[in-house]
DNA sequence: TACATTGTTCGATGAACATCGACCATATCA
DNA sequence: TGATATGGTCGATGTTCATCGAACAATGTA
């Protein structure tokens, strides 16, 4: 695991709150990151691959909020950083709530 | 049905965007008022009677918001205005989401 | 009628946050 | 080595929204 990976503060969503859950999900910006990346296998979406309507600082922004709800998993590869939904995990902790983003309309 | 009654703007759980509900749900103000709601009777609480740390003034804008996302039915009964938890009808359109609120502790 | 209770509306205020541009760091490639 | 690509950090900005006090309306009660 390389430096830049290992200083990522990721948070698994058994200690994540329900109002840092929701915050993170009431973002119109986050939920369209949150589908795209379940329409693509694990590991295979970088940050920068996401079509998105803000620039790469809000975008960096979003992820950093994203990770820390237990949502997201980062990993580093190259200069790339790769993303993983953290479905199962988070679908134990909050029942339903992804499954509701995931099938909101576009 | 009183012009009071008759005046209040409900909407219907399935004419809400999950925008708006999670927007609803997304204040802890109003989460206590839902979890508050769900240990008693339909149409036995006032909006008064809540134990919140507010004014009137705001306990009065979240009841609209919750009214708005089809959370909560109002009827009025002489000077006071009671509530009832639209539980069945916004557990369908959004499954799971009012069981996370109500799971909550305290 | 006068008073108390219940709740809404209005305007102002303060805080939280999404957003941006600019700059920096790291990695890849010619 | 220099140039490009990917992404994070920082400070500033603008908007949204929860909150409040004050004024108002409607109902119930003495």
């Amino acid at each position: 695991m390389s430096a830049r990976t290992r200083s990522l503060t990721h948070a698994h969503p058994t200690e994540v709150s329900l109002q840092d859950a929701l915050d993170a999900v009431g973002d119109p910006v986050r939920r369209a990151i949150l589908r795209e990346l379940a329409g693509t296998p694990d590991w295979t979406r970088a940050c920068g691959t996401f079509d998105l309507p803000v620039t790469k600082a809000t975008r960096s922004h979003h992820f950093a909020v994203l990770r820390a709800a237990g949502l997201v998993e980062q990993r580093d590869e190259g200069a790339r950083r790769l993303n993983r939904l953290r479905r199962p995990e988070f679908d134990r902790r909050f029942p339903g709530l992804l499954a509701l983003v995931l099938a909101e309309p576009g």
